[in-house]
DNA sequence: ACAATATTGAACGTTGCCGTTTAATTGAAC
DNA sequence: GTTCAATTAAACGGCAACGTTCAATATTGT
């Protein structure tokens, strides 16, 4: 039986690779001039599309921005992974996975994304709920099952290792991603001792009997 | 001698008090609907004034914008204090102080201005600048010297106050100001349970000898 | 009273931009 | 080649908003 995705429409296909450039080029204005700021011919020109392609694909500037905002959190979604460095000792392990999340999460288009999605948040709340979805909420399961299995090995003594968890990032990031939201770049010393020592006070906290 | 501030200009003074309501309408209209989307005309009809007076007192969209941020950056210096709760364990102490800085954070309109201005800082970096002086760095002070104290007395051992004051601070709030931020009201239990665990992590990590 | 400045309401020129329309061209499928 | 739909450039209507100008009025110091 064929399904309604294989009635092919007569006529001439709509061009997908135009498509992603639309988006890529709406993701780069909008996370950067903000949606009021961004216009929406200056989309269609870094696209090197018609503006009327826009409107016939997407028929509305929020609907675009939407479409960009997904895009993005799909490109998110599962990008940051565990894997890295199984080996060492409880403190090495953690210190890569430490360093490893900061680096994720400050990088310049990532705080750039983050302080939109925020504004924006204000008036479409969904745009915030599919970023914590497609984001923190994704790596903060994936490091709170990571602690709980360290803590089944017996190599940590975790109670609750979502809040654990939750304890952990927020440590390690400390007011570094604060800062970087408004605008000060933290030294790379700084962020070294800072992620050392929050691995340091989080093996005395969590440390095995 | 006459200095300079005494010389006073003939004809009519300029209205303080309209002065003061153009900004805190202007605030008003500029952390809820962004830079680019607020009208003056707006503020004007807000603050119960013409436009015309507005762009004689200010010049510019974009001086009136920093008046209202410098109005809001003063209105929270040294708003938060720690002299609440004095008493009782070091446990309970540092509780009440978690609550109260959890309480002073997650208020709807410092959400709202931390938005507006992480994405304002963007295009003008000095508005970020401004916004971590008069806040976050002078909490972090304030609170690090309190640290640096129970310290000294014996109550905590704490190598680094600051650096443990930021540790404390953003354990408190693990991702429950991130939530916020992207529209999720997290209950009252789990900000209780949150603030609970993070005091009693800190203190296992800081215990004196 | 007079001079000097502030404030106001209204109107204006300009710009920018959303969303639509039109006519013409291009490209794919049959 | 025909047909159907996507794409394009250009132009338009309309709207909102910035910033300015102007004449009239209000308010203060001398």
């Amino acid at each position: 039986m064929a399904s309604a995705s294989d009635k092919k429409k007569p006529g001439r296909p709509s061009d997908t690779a135009k498509r992603e450039a639309i988006i890529a080029a709406a993701g780069r204005r909008f996370f950067e001039e903000g949606f009021a700021g961004t216009a929406i011919e200056q989309v269609a020109a870094d696209a090197g599309v018609s503006k009327v392609t826009i409107y016939n694909q997407f028929g509305d500037k929020r609907a675009l921005f939407t479409a960009a905002v997904t895009s993005e959190c799909e490109k998110m979604r599962g990008h940051f992974s565990l894997d890295s460095a199984p080996q060492g000792t409880m403190r090495e392990r953690l210190i890569d996975i430490a360093k490893a999340m900061f680096a994720f999460l400050s990088r310049p288009e990532m705080i750039q994304f983050e302080r939109r999605i925020a504004a924006e948040t204000e008036h479409d709340p969904a745009v915030g709920q599919a970023f914590l979805e497609a984001g923190p909420w994704q790596m903060k399961a994936a490091f709170g099952a990571w602690l709980a299995q360290a803590d089944a090995k017996g190599e940590l003594a975790i109670a609750d290792p979502m809040l654990a968890a939750e304890q952990f990032v927020s440590m390690t990031k400390g007011m570094g991603d604060l800062e970087r939201r408004f605008g000060k770049v933290p030294s790379i010393e700084a962020t070294e001792k800072r992620i050392t020592c929050a691995v340091d006070a989080f093996l005395r906290a969590y440390a095995p009997a």
